[in-house]
DNA sequence: CAATAAATTAGACAATCGGGTAATGGATTA
DNA sequence: TAATCCATTACCCGATTGTCTAATTTATTG
């Protein structure tokens, strides 16, 4: 019966999920646990760590040649720290997610962690199978929070007040979705670039880039370009 | 050697929390998508579905009277919705963990669960073996939110300056605080109102609404008001 | 009291923005 | 095949932006 249900569930895996790997970078000081993390996941056929870093400043240049899908980063780093190596690398526009890896469990340091760019948030003493398990997760955007610490990260969710909550109103209903392209522009104008710098940026003509950005704007429903910024920076498009 | 990884990690459970199956109980008003959660959570040997209710009042006596690991919560439940009946679990001092299920992608929505009692967030298209694996995260504590939604949640969190963080950086040093003024400027260039509609919402010319976004723009170190916006909102300025 | 900072106003200027309209080629779909 | 969507480029025009210099008034602080 389990044996059953295995099966069932690689063959699955197989066919929707795992047509590639996924890679990875390490970034932690300790080179003891730099080798225990790597063995624990190159022991998963679907998942490669391509590169390690000691320190932040290493870390962030293998992050920008590599481009990992997934960086497992530790906290507590010697000169630059994690959580400003995570802000760094969402700077560079970097697509990666990451998974914050420390051995503390200090409310200040998870919270700042998750809200400077972590999508996950593990604990050094997890069990190294279900960090594998974590980084598949990770990779396709879930956000995976240790179980020591992740009362303490809803709490500090702000509360919001429930009524007038309709299930009946449909969300994505007349919401006109972007396209690849306008995505692209628009994580642009969030970083506060001019059109003339998108139009650098994608090397093309400042009028394609103005083009871009009114689609942009009316597909956002909003007035200008600030209005599209925030609404993108608040709703987690970006 | 997937077997063995799953070998492994029941031993380590069973040691712990596991010495029995993950008892679930689904709080759902469409039938069918009820009869399916169940088949698809009860075909793991390791999850039991004890019980099932189609609204709010109906779950919460039998949450009540079963005590279960895990409730699988509908949001859009008719009467009394399942942002409420997490609050009344709560305040019923039930341990169960739930995981808030729903169709919706609405940031005050997801939000609002989460902060309500709930350490999961699934959409409903979620694979039916991503669910049970979901169910066994959430019943040893783990938060886990849906990729679709894993963003907007993390940029709920409240921003803490990272700088000070590490002993090193002596935090707020260089920084120019903003005047009283300049952050009503603020405020309102963040919604996206224009030089003009600041000054008129100030009463004040539109020479001194420019000034007072200048002095920002420098304070900010960042040389528009994009740029100015989007990291007021990252940082939890506004 | 004097000095300093903040808020206010003004004029001017180059650069940028946002909204039109319109045309072309490529890809996908009906 | 025709229709549709997307990306691209172009031009025009009025409005807006960001920076500059410069001046006045009002608090606040030493």
């Amino acid at each position: 019966m389990h044996l059953v249900k295995v099966g069932l569930y690689m063959a699955q895996k197989t066919e929707e999920t795992k047509t590639k790997t996924i890679s990875v970078i390490i970034v932690e000081d300790f080179k003891l646990t730099r080798v225990g993390l790597r063995c624990a996941l190159n022991a998963n056929e679907d998942i490669n760590v391509v590169a390690e870093a000691e320190d932040a400043v290493e870390g962030l240049k293998l992050i920008e040649k590599h481009k990992p899908d997934v960086i497992l980063m530790d906290l507590g780093l010697p000169g630059m720290n994690g959580i400003e190596a995570m802000v760094k690398c969402k700077e560079m526009m970097c697509d990666s997610k990451i998974i914050a890896l420390t051995s503390h469990d200090r409310c200040e340091e998870v919270i700042a962690a998750l809200s400077s760019g972590a999508s996950a948030y593990c604990l050094k003493d997890i069990d190294p199978q279900k960090l594998a398990d974590v980084v598949r997760d990770v990779s396709t955007g879930v956000c995976w929070i240790d179980p020591m610490v992740a009362q303490m990260t809803l709490n500090a969710l702000p509360k919001i007040d429930n009524i007038g909550f309709l299930p009946n109103k449909s969300s994505s209903e007349g919401r006109v979705p972007l396209t690849e392209r306008e995505f692209e522009v628009l994580k642009h104008l969030v970083s506060g670039k001019s059109n003339t710098e998108i139009a650098k940026e994608l090397i093309v003509s400042v009028h394609t880039a103005k083009a871009h950005v009114c689609s942009i704007l009316q597909k956002m429903c909003v007035n200008d370009r600030v209005q599209a910024a925030v609404k993108a920076v608040k709703e987690g498009m970006v």
